[in-house]
DNA sequence: TTTTGTGCAAAGGCTTTGCAGTAAC
DNA sequence: GTTACTGCAAAGCCTTTGCACAAAA
């Protein structure tokens, strides 16, 4: 199924911006990506899409199922594509990075906790902030970032 | 000791706001508040505050250890007395409602998972977001929140 | 053609900051 | 008397919204 394909199956006219915005985190490596960081890359893609119209669209993505939106601690959102795939969050509250990982223990002793008191889990990531061992963090500081290396 | 001595031993000079809005905290039953519940909180106690200092105190009981500080999903900031006891968060995103648990096994697991990538957890608490199972959540929706009951 | 989407600029919500007056030490 | 703190209003940052034009169906 194409990108445009997907779009029309969810009753979304099938636009530049939408295409763009949608194979911009098909491509991407960086798989989290804040609207800015979409707004910037298109540009510097010479892609003429307004700021405004990126926000619309990340939100109608959402809604749709097709991003999942994080508000990690200080930051501004970040999207990332829905793979469908449950997981959680790493943050290195160092260098930025961010990894995934799933661990049915938790799963588990979280349902259990929500079950314990009468709740029950909304599907949420767990955001798991960290600090790199090492002085000189290792990880480069988000991979080719369209945000703030002015020369 | 008392909150002026507290206030001291800090390097921070006892003023009134300072005292009032360590005061709340301590006094409240209400144990995460926003700047904005702690300002409308003093207004009603015909406390003369102004929001920026409210923000300001805040802050800096955030960073002398006094305060924690938390972004639950969407919302505005919200701060808890910070007793020293790490624990996590169980959020009702129907009703509002914070509940704290802690669980030592979840904590070993995050302890586990963070080292066998290379990185040391950072204190910060987990979110749990969940909602109720009954259709009429049993929950008072913000125990006498200061927000937006306008009559 | 009708409907929905887009860009721009303006506005909104939360938070921070500049500044001159004020209170703590 | 100094220095730190406060209140107010203004500004900042991220995000949303109003509106007239443009593009999709």
């Amino acid at each position: 199924m194409t990108s445009g394909d997907q779009l029309k199956s969810l009753g979304l006219k099938v636009t530049g911006p939408r295409r763009k915005i949608l194979s911009l985190f098909e491509d991407t490596d960086r798989s989290h990506l804040s609207a800015e960081d979409v707004y910037k890359t298109l540009l510097s893609e010479h892609e003429d899409v307004g700021l405004a119209t990126v926000y619309r669209v990340l939100t109608q993505f959402e809604q749709a199922g097709i991003l999942t939106r994080h508000r990690f601690d200080n930051d501004k959102a970040v999207y990332e594509l829905n793979k469908g795939n449950h997981h959680d969050h790493l943050l290195c509250i160092q260098c930025g990075r961010v990894e995934e990982f799933y661990d049915p223990e938790i799963e588990r002793r979280q349902k259990k906790i929500a079950a314990d008191r009468g709740f029950r889990i909304h599907d949420h990531s767990l955001y798991l902030y960290v600090e790199c061992l090492r002085e000189d963090c290792p990880h480069r500081r988000h991979d080719g970032d369209a945000g703030e290396e002015e020369s």
